[in-house]
DNA sequence: CTGTTAGCGCATTCAA
DNA sequence: TTGAATGCGCTAACAG
């Protein structure tokens, strides 16, 4: 036997009223009498009374829930700009319902479809890595449900976004190898459609540029190429390498493994550094040097703009290049302009 | 301007039929003529009509939508629960309501609150390690509201679980490192109050008395320690020890740093095994042996009780303890016994 | 087979 | 200040 939850109307005949009344009481309403206002407030709170927001929602026509689709939570820095989401939300007395595309675009297409259907007030998303068709993306926008893009961005929509700045990051981080000594560096590329690779290739060419380096094609490596340890390893037996910049910190880790069995010294050989700061660059040997994305920030600025718009549906829509922080430790040689992160 | 969404009623008027109509000739009702079921169907589709699960819910007194409860996702080990989760319950046709507690009591009980306010048709939580009083749970299980504990439980509260078998998980390990020679093996405890810590515990010592190993106290030491590297340093250079076991992967790292900093070979010297087989376990060096506790497995059982207990609130309560798989790398010497994880 | 009526819990008119 | 009436979108019980 269910207990049966109070609604506004139980209250409203015990005291003689109407659910208006109680209504009015129990939201700042004003027009209702000081007396009866505690009255109401009183017997609410005895009897345990808690708003129906399912109800609120059919009426009010929102739902104070926010949807966010994100590609996968067991890279850290996804749990980080969930962390940073949830710090803006929460406080704002939002819900959030959560989609996993998996990387799959199929996921991601039902995913959107499942918000829009829930009436989200808003949609927070991070698109996954085979994204060349934008459609669904178009469809939430004329659906006018507020939508702001995290970390990959579509530039065929006209969307708010958050992203980080990945040219400047693999810059600062190239140019960094560079002015520790570095010449012939490595760099191992993420997956091709991703804006991220791009910009992140564009920033090591950057860098390279800055210092006159020449841009040499051998040295770049597809991350995603099952046979990467070999073909690293294969070129290096016969070339010179002092340096290697990686899309990732687990990526940067293969190149570390390869390494390390050739038995060539790190930093001393080569430096060697990783991208997005996650845990695992502080536990590998030696501790990487790597990229903070701030990807906290990156969730609670999203989710900041996302409340903006839910707010004000006429609001502008607003931008932010996250700046990213070189954290240097042990996998690359010192260099006093560079700081640790804090 | 909003585009308005187009509801039943506006096909239904479209038509020249009631809304009863067309609801029935949506949903599987059975009693409407073939030809006006296809008349609907189409236009319904042609309108791209999308029913309102908020209306629905009201009526149905049902919303579809599951409570998660976790304490935080930056464990590797609760994003894998999640996606265990996430793959029943989405081909299940149920959303995911997700609040993290941050591992704080207060957070959990508002979290609890919160869902039960969204009137979520059931619960699936980790209690955060903060956990000596359950009032909060024993209020969900008033509200009669479907609850499936996970990974961590309480003893006090009658609800089904899912639990890894943590105990026996400890033992193969110890058992593990007893068989491949080690006598003096550290045990680097967990968070005092949590179940977890306490069955390890057991486990270790279990195996111990199996092999006749005497039960040394010195050996035991606690994980939330701020100065538990310099307490093991301190303790090894004056006694013989050939073994960690510890409560965790990342506690099982920082032995593995203070043995390397002491120069003390692993695992010829001494043997470590972690817990958990988070994803550092193969980045550090060694690679670190551990326990795999079948996460997503954890989630998806969790999962199905739940709905279970959803579909059938008076079906009984389910329990399940996880046999773990001790996965065994090059921290720990080689015995034919073991079999690694695949 | 289909229309009518009612109601889920709440907020919000409009009268009184 | 309060009550009565209306509707959000949908399902379900009851008639016809």
């Amino acid at each position: 036997m269910k207990k049966k939850r109070v609604s506004i109307t139980d209250i409203a005949k015990a005291l003689n009223v109407t659910p208006s009344t109680v209504s009015r009481a129990l939201n700042g309403g004003g027009k209702v009498s000081e007396k009866k206002k505690q009255q109401i407030q009183a017997l609410a709170k005895e009897l345990g009374y808690r708003p129906n927001p399912i109800a609120r929602s059919l009426v009010e026509n929102k739902t104070q829930t926010i949807g966010l689709i994100i590609p996968e939570f067991t890279h850290h820095f996804y749990s980080r700009v969930l962390a940073g989401i949830e710090s803006v939300t929460s406080k704002a007395g939002y819900q959030l319902l959560i989609c996993t595309s998996n990387e799959k675009k199929r996921q991601e297409i039902k995913s959107f479809q499942t918000l829009l259907d829930a009436r989200v007030d808003g949609i927070l998303a991070t698109v996954c890595k085979k994204n060349d068709e934008f459609g669904h993306l178009q469809e939430v926008l004329e659906s006018e449900t507020p939508l702001v893009l995290m970390d990959r961005i579509c530039e065929e929509i006209e969307t708010s976004y958050v992203i980080s700045d990945d040219f400047e990051g693999a810059f600062q981080a190239v140019d960094f190898l560079l002015q520790t000594g570095c010449t012939q560096i490595i760099h191992i590329k993420g997956p091709k459609v991703l804006s991220t690779s791009f910009n992140r290739f564009m920033g090591y060419k950057e860098a390279l540029r800055k210092h006159q380096i020449p841009y040499n094609e051998e040295l770049i490596f597809e991350g995603n190429d099952p046979e990467l340890p070999e073909k690293i390893r294969t070129y290096i037996k016969t070339n010179p390498v002092d340096g290697v910049f990686a899309y990732s910190d687990y990526l940067a880790f293969e190149a570390v493994n390869v390494l390390r069995n050739e038995g060539i010294s790190i930093p001393d050989k080569v430096a060697i550094v990783g991208y997005a700061d996650e845990p695992i660059s502080t536990y590998v040997t030696p501790q990487l040097t790597s990229v903070n994305q701030r990807p906290f920030d990156m969730g609670s600025i999203a989710a900041g703009f996302l409340l903006n718009q839910i707010q004000d549906p006429n609001s502008p829509l607003e931008f932010k290049s996250l700046k990213t922080e070189l954290v240097t430790r042990s996998s690359t040689k010192k260099n006093q302009l560079a700081r640790s992160w804090e």
